[in-house]
DNA sequence: CTGAAAGCGCTTACAG
DNA sequence: CTGAAAGCGCTTACAG
């Protein structure tokens, strides 16, 4: 690349220090420089194809303007949906987004932390994996501006926005009960996450609610690396024995995009005979044969709110903020054909 | 954010000169020091749990270490899936992604690539929207290292990895003329965008190739915002009149998904009334009743290569590499039910 | 061989 | 009021 225009380049030029040049160009103190003179420092400047160097200037502000993410997995439909938002969010506010994916794997969550940190990012996004409370700890000691998205810990006082899951697992289990389901099961993650507790928290006490059976054989709990295998047993055996499930509560949207693979090469009908509620939106079933629900999260909001919150937590010392949105219930029914 | 321990706070401890410190810690001209001194040294900043200012390192070296990508559309599959990979390549070399979406408009395009340059990334990937080609040529003259992905403008001598374009809608189009179609429609967006060119090129090329009609009243494009309607209107009249097609290419995912929807409305039954090949894998597809076939983009190589195009082209004085990969015909069949 | 200085490109507190 | 200097936190060419 070859070598950039500098105030200095321009100082020289015009005759006048940098200082100036970076007053006028800021529009800073615009009383200490004549109009005739400003006028012609933005002239030069605009000549030269002047550039700011916000590298240099960030070292001296101590400020960069740029918010690092931390998701999943960015390709994932569910973190690049929140992404954009972020994005679009953050771009309004002149902020930039550095992105990583954590692969749901503590370890690398607390590597990207610290690269990000070392660019000395403004402040964090994180959808923090499990285990990892140590580094939320860490940055709350350290001070660094963050906001947690899709999940938080529960006993740590830190700002979130995450969806209300046990009020969304509720009303979803409730959405079975009133269809007249009445053995519900459960497939989740094996995973320590609140927000998946939170879930089955809310699917048990629905089914407590309305009196029908919440045993434990009724939720079935497979690896998060999502190994078929698992998926179709655990899904097999909740359909079969004396008293097969009638509905069914999928804890996420990978889990339901395997789960009706498998349900659908299975003699099975859904809705009539298998009835089904989902966690997440997903393009994937865009096209499904059958009727069935899902709850939706309101990305839109999630990200927006965690970018407001974000920002503020930069601009001032904050407040902490704690959001738990409601998901909505959503009844698909088949494209036609 | 509390103040973080400096270069200069382990000199002061240690008692040497931030010089001393700065080449121990980066592993340099290792020998002008004693081990022992090296070890007070390094263990001194582990006690004080130094991190690097990569902002000032970067000011110092003119070197961030940061990849500035633009897609169309981060919340898009295609763009995100290339975005993960992009990741996970330049995390592999020490490079950290900064990302923007463009949403397919040049003026757009040209403000996010300033920020970009502004925060002295070491080089671009590009995704150019139409009409963007002045914003390459600046590049060039620059001497920004870039790489552009799945589009190109063809009289511009950049690097660049794409699809053979041409040959894969070829590939698609004989598919459907070796399953018996003879009537073959292609629908695709009204765009200057070059590898959509070479879309409608490679279907007309395969028709002429076996002496079938290429008129023009075959070809529909459509808006690219993708108005549900238009799509509708430009089915229907392929569908009706006196020669009603039998095969149908779409140019790309979106308007796959948009006419499937559309198609499932209507009583034309495929794919025995009307066969279709599609750009793109899409998730939307996964349980589409029917057979269809798609043309895969190999994205993994796709944003292997361009990340590695681009730290060679960051790294010296580069050659121009162009590189056109090969669609894989993909025939899917429905999931079972 | 090794220590201390210069300097990357900005911003802004401060002296005059 | 305004100009010139200091300094952000590093790296590395260079003097001794």
């Amino acid at each position: 690349m070859e070598r950039k225009v500098s105030l200095k380049d321009i100082a020289q030029k015009v005759g006048v220090s940098t200082a100036l040049v970076s007053y006028v160009l800021n529009n800073k103190r615009e009383n200490r420089v004549s109009p005739e003179l400003a006028q012609r420092i933005r002239d030069a400047a605009a000549d030269m194809n002047y550039r700011i160097n916000q590298v240099a200037r960030s070292l001296k502000t101590n400020k960069t303007n740029t918010i690092g993410l931390v998701v999943s997995d960015i390709a994932n439909p569910f973190s690049s949906g929140l992404a954009r938002i972020i994005e679009d969010e953050a771009e309004q506010h002149q902020y930039t987004v550095i992105f990583s994916s954590s692969d749901e794997n503590a370890r690398k969550s607390g590597k990207l932390i610290d690269t990000l940190l070392d660019r000395q990012v403004d402040g964090l996004i994180l959808a923090p994996p499990a285990f990892s409370e140590h580094q939320i700890i860490r940055l709350q000691q350290q001070q660094v501006p963050f906001v947690l998205v899709d999940r938080y810990f529960p006993d740590l006082k830190t700002n979130y926005v995450a969806l209300d899951n046990f009020g969304a697992a509720h009303k979803g289990v409730e959405h079975l009960i009133t269809a007249g389901c009445r053995r519900i099961g459960m497939l989740t993650y094996a995973n320590e996450l609140f927000h998946l507790q939170e879930r089955v928290r809310g699917y048990t006490a629905a089914l407590k609610k309305h009196k029908l059976p919440a045993k434990k054989s009724l939720i079935k709990e497979v690896d998060i690396r999502l190994q078929k295998a698992d998926i179709e047993k655990a899904i097999h055996q909740l359909l079969t024995g004396p008293e097969p499930i009638d509905g069914l509560l999928f804890a996420a949207n990978n889990l339901a995009v395997a789960g009706f693979r498998y349900i659908n090469t299975l003699p099975v009908k859904v809705p009539e005979a298998l009835r089904i509620v989902s966690f997440d939106e997903t393009e994937a079933l865009e096209f499904y044969h059958a009727p069935f629900a899902y709850i939706k999260q309101p990305l839109g909001e999630m990200g927006r709110l965690a970018t407001r919150m974000l920002l503020e937590a930069i601009g001032q010392r904050p407040a902490t903020t704690q959001i738990n949105l409601e998901g909505e219930l959503v009844v698909k029914t088949p494209n036609l054909r």
